[in-house]
RNA sequence: GGCCCGUUGGUCAAGAGGUUAAGACACCGCCCUUUCACGGCGGUAUCGCGAGUUCGAUUCUCGCACGGGUCACCA
């Protein structure tokens, strides 16, 4: 089989939720491939059953598609190298290791998991680093075969040259130059016949015509005796891009156990998915221009493996709310009113309000979606409040003013018959205009008559558009007889 | 412990022998403004340590420190 152009593929075993650490991983192979107009591939390493997390499969599939992280092959809609899930592609690892048996660069290992304990703990006793000791390494064909025939367990295992150097070459971070002495003659196949993950995932990234392989640096340290693999098949070693993990501090790593930082959490917590995508890309990876706000698209067009860092970077919730208030800002106001409503109506359930002038109001202040049912808890029932807060030295507002200023604006509004915000806009200002004060002489103690809130989104007139004619009305009333009884 | 990797502001980071050491987030100040935001302008703050090479090291070399990874019939 030959392959043309570039394949990555995204290699994830289903034990759980998908951590951002993966995603990125999943993430910048998508974007290697798209880039050169290549292929992004899906297998699932699925061969660990003691693992196995039920429906975790369905996680892995729901996530990529929800970034937009398209397979062009995988177990779902197949492809020409097939099967891509991996407990289905068993029976051909054995054979591909009796082909290095043959080539000398594998060996029988009959070897009992008792004498190899011992054998680690004579090792560690003399304080020499656990490895094999090779006492299967030069059997004799006849003892190889009068095992095998008398039925002894066995083993496969690399045979690892004892002497030199093997160096390899990752993208990232250079060149890499081993001793092989301190290689281990790793299993290749096991005793139950079927291949470890190392040894699998050779024979399947060569099988299926990977090009470029990403990864967790966690595999850097067992690249060199991969690369021994493919030059004892004959094979054309991919290139290797090795990432350093996505940490949640100096010293840990990112991981689901701690709770935090799945793709799903992030999105239930009120995150943008573009927002997301947009910022684990730039965890780890920087662009070359200034820019670093960017659609998926974008990224493909951006992406460069150059850009990626050698240094693990930590997860920064205060940067990825920052970009997704970004995102959010960037979102034609359609978009983001569709979007926000369900959580406008976590705390504003009125059917007569203008929901349209609170999405506009509050998309430039949005960074978190889970941050409107508090900013729009007013709407319906205005909170009691001090009127302390109608005194605003900036403003020059003190309860005394607030009143002329509610009085004043009282019967102005009342005689508004299309209440727009236009209209309520043009009437007010009209009247400041004519009594000559400054705009936060009305406007302030407006704002706080209809809200009751030291802060909110939109100042008095859009408040007043938002809540209608009638509730407007009533609540300058209401802080009328407050501001009145509190000055007797 | 052996081996491998890493270390630029609080965080993400650019920079590849000579730079006023970019930019973004955060923080602070100012402006805009009917509050808060948005937007605009400005500011504080960084090359882990010690040698060496060099006229000159953040940049190259070595050592140290710190952090991470890896040393399974797990993936």
């Amino acid at each position: 089989m030959t392959f043309q152009g570039v394949r990555t593929r995204f290699a994830p075993s289903p034990t759980g939720y998908m951590h951002v650490g993966n995603l990125r991983t999943a993430l910048y192979a998508y974007l290697l491939a798209k880039k050169n107009n290549g292929t992004f591939i899906l297998r699932i390493e699925d061969t660990d059953q003691e693992r196995y997390v039920e429906g975790a499969v369905d996680i892995i599939y729901n996530t990529l598609r929800q970034t937009g992280l398209l397979w062009d092959e995988g177990p779902d809609i197949g492809g020409p190298v097939g099967p891509y899930i991996q407990s289905q592609r068993m029976g051909m690892f054995k054979d591909y290791a009796l082909q290095l048996v043959e080539k000398g660069a594998a060996y029988y290992c009959f070897c009992d998991k008792e004498r190899l304990e011992e054998v680690r703990v004579v090792q560690q006793a003399s304080g020499i680093s656990p490895h094999y000791d090779g006492h299967c390494r030069n059997l004799t064909p006849e003892e190889i075969k009068e095992k095998l025939d008398a039925g002894v367990p066995y083993v496969i295992r690399q045979k690892v040259p004892q002497e030199g150097t093997t160096t390899f070459h990752d993208e990232v971070f250079g060149d890499i130059t081993v001793e092989n002495s301190t290689l281990d003659d790793q299993i290749l196949i096991k005793a139950d016949g079927m291949p470890t993950y190392n040894f699998a995932n050779v024979v399947d990234d060569h099988t299926m015509g990977i090009t470029h392989v990403i990864r967790g640096n966690e595999y850097l340290s067992s690249t060199p005796k991969y690369n021994l693999l493919y030059e004892a098949f004959g094979w054309e070693i991919p290139t290797y891009i090795h990432c350093s993990p996505v940490m949640k501090n100096a010293t840990e790593k990112l991981s689901k156990r701690n709770g935090d930082a799945s793709f799903q959490d992030l999105i239930e917590k009120g995150y943008l998915t573009e927002a997301v995508v947009n910022y684990i890309a730039l965890l780890g990876w920087s662009p070359k221009g200034e820019e670093e706000i960017f659609s998926l698209e974008e990224l493909v067009q951006e992406f460069d493996v150059s850009g990626i860092s050698k240094s693990p970077a930590i997860f920064d919730p205060v940067k990825l709310k920052a970009i997704n208030g970004e995102h959010i800002r960037r979102l034609p106001l359609e978009k983001f009113e569709e979007m926000a409503l369900p959580y406008i109506r976590q705390t504003c359930k009125r059917e007569d309000v203008n929901t349209h002038i609170i999405a506009e109001v509050l998309q430039p202040r949005t960074e978190l979606f889970t941050d409107i049912p508090e900013q729009v808890d007013f709407i319906d029932t205005l909170p009691e409040y001090d009127i302390a807060l109608y005194t605003h030295k900036k403003m020059k507002t003190t309860s005394e003013t607030a009143l002329d200023a509610l009085k004043i604006l009282l019967p102005v509004l009342e005689e508004i018959d299309d209440w727009t915000l236009e209209n309520i806009h043009e009437t007010v200002f009209a009247k400041i205009a004519e009594l000559q004060v400054k705009n936060g002489y009305m406007l302030w103690p407006l704002r706080v008559a209809l809200s009751g809130k030291q802060f909110t989104p939109g100042g008095g007139i859009e408040i007043a558009a938002i809540i209608g004619k009638s509730d407007s009305l009533a609540r300058i009333k209401k802080g009328i007889v407050k501001l009145e009884a509190a000055l007797q």
